[in-house]
DNA sequence: TTCTTTCTGGACCGTATGGTCCATAACTGC
DNA sequence: GCAGTTATGGACCATACGGTCCAGAAAGAA
């Protein structure tokens, strides 16, 4: 009943992360927001509600997304230290691409967190802690198939690896691809 | 001649840079400047030109101090381990302190790229450039006073550094102080 | 067709933004 | 004290922002 929506919200949702992602939260505009998602502005806040509740769910589907993503990779690589090379090595090609938004939306809202109200900062907050995890999992996989040095200290080292990607996303917002290679190569290493 | 200054113009900047730092560029008002700095909206802009121009001036202010305290250390410590070890805790131990605006400026914007001009760009990227510079510089040094193991290549190890130290300043952002503790403890393994 | 429901475009609104301008105050040198 | 110079406060401005609202278009159900 009724006339049937013309948009896809999913893919909506997708264009309108793309937006926040490559700009920020603070420098995105309902104008861009608008133009990216091909909307009405009555659609889009009948949908959606308001920008920080678009931003919002933006933010924790991006979270989602990369956290399945991780595990997936986790599941499909033979090795706990497999899984973790592939994980940067795909956070590297990803800076490669040009067509690509830089870095890691929820990095770059941490680094504003200052302007973003509580649930926002959560939202950030769970995004590292659920990462840290999945790094402690791959650690002390990687331990039990002899792929990891078994003295290693899994917590520890997931804060360890977990801070280095951040600093991985900052440097692919700078287009920094190189050092990035290096700083990888480098954390791998400390695995033996 | 003329009517003198009632303000301090680095006294000024300082404060100015504290917003920036703390709120980030485009989140900062002309208003919370001139709450900050206590002079007129006038004497601001004679002084500094625009709010892009003032926050040129408090970046570009914010990397050369910061490039500075590090060779400092860097010439203070007895071995390049101790620089290193040095400026890792110090940054810990700002983000400690509750006064402090958390992690660091130019991360911060670097995380926002996008919205920046060229100019903002290249200062912040030669901020990276010039950190990277004396973390290798420290390492050559540790390689030569015995500090630090003498097969690292030390640019190679240089950007891993100064990747970590980026990561580090997000996790301050996010209040994360413990995971600095460790991923820094990590990274100071890898010199031996 | 008609009715109902939903979507859509755009007009509209209050606010806050960065920035300009000017009258006046405050100080120095003569 | 006067002239010249500079700083100051605040009024003012155009614009852009996020958000609301409504008249009408579009489509399914009867």
């Amino acid at each position: 009943m009724g006339r049937p929506r013309e948009f896809n919200t999913q893919e909506a949702l997708a264009q309108a992360t793309r937006v926040f992602w490559t700009k920020g939260y603070d420098a995105t505009t309902m104008l861009d927001l608008l133009a990216a998602t091909g909307l009405s502005k009555s659609s889009l806040y009948e949908t959606f509600g308001s920008k920080r509740d678009l931003f919002l769910a933006a933010l924790s589907g991006y979270c989602d997304h990369r956290t399945r993503m991780m595990q997936e990779l986790l599941q499909s690589r033979p090795t706990g230290r497999d899984a973790i090379a592939a994980f940067f090595a795909l956070t590297i090609e990803q800076a490669r691409q040009e067509d690509h938004p830089f870095g890691c939306l929820s990095c770059n809202e941490a680094a504003q967190m200052e302007t973003h109200d509580t649930e926002v900062r959560r939202v950030v907050a769970r995004d590292i802690d659920a990462m840290e995890s999945v790094f402690a999992e791959a650690i002390r996989r990687g331990q039990t198939d002899g792929s990891i040095a078994p003295g290693l200290d899994a917590t520890r080292h997931a804060r360890f690896l977990n801070t280095l990607h951040h600093g991985l996303q900052i440097m692919a917002r700078t287009r920094g691809v190189d050092r990035m290679e290096a700083a990888a190569a480098v954390a791998l290493d400390t695995l033996e």
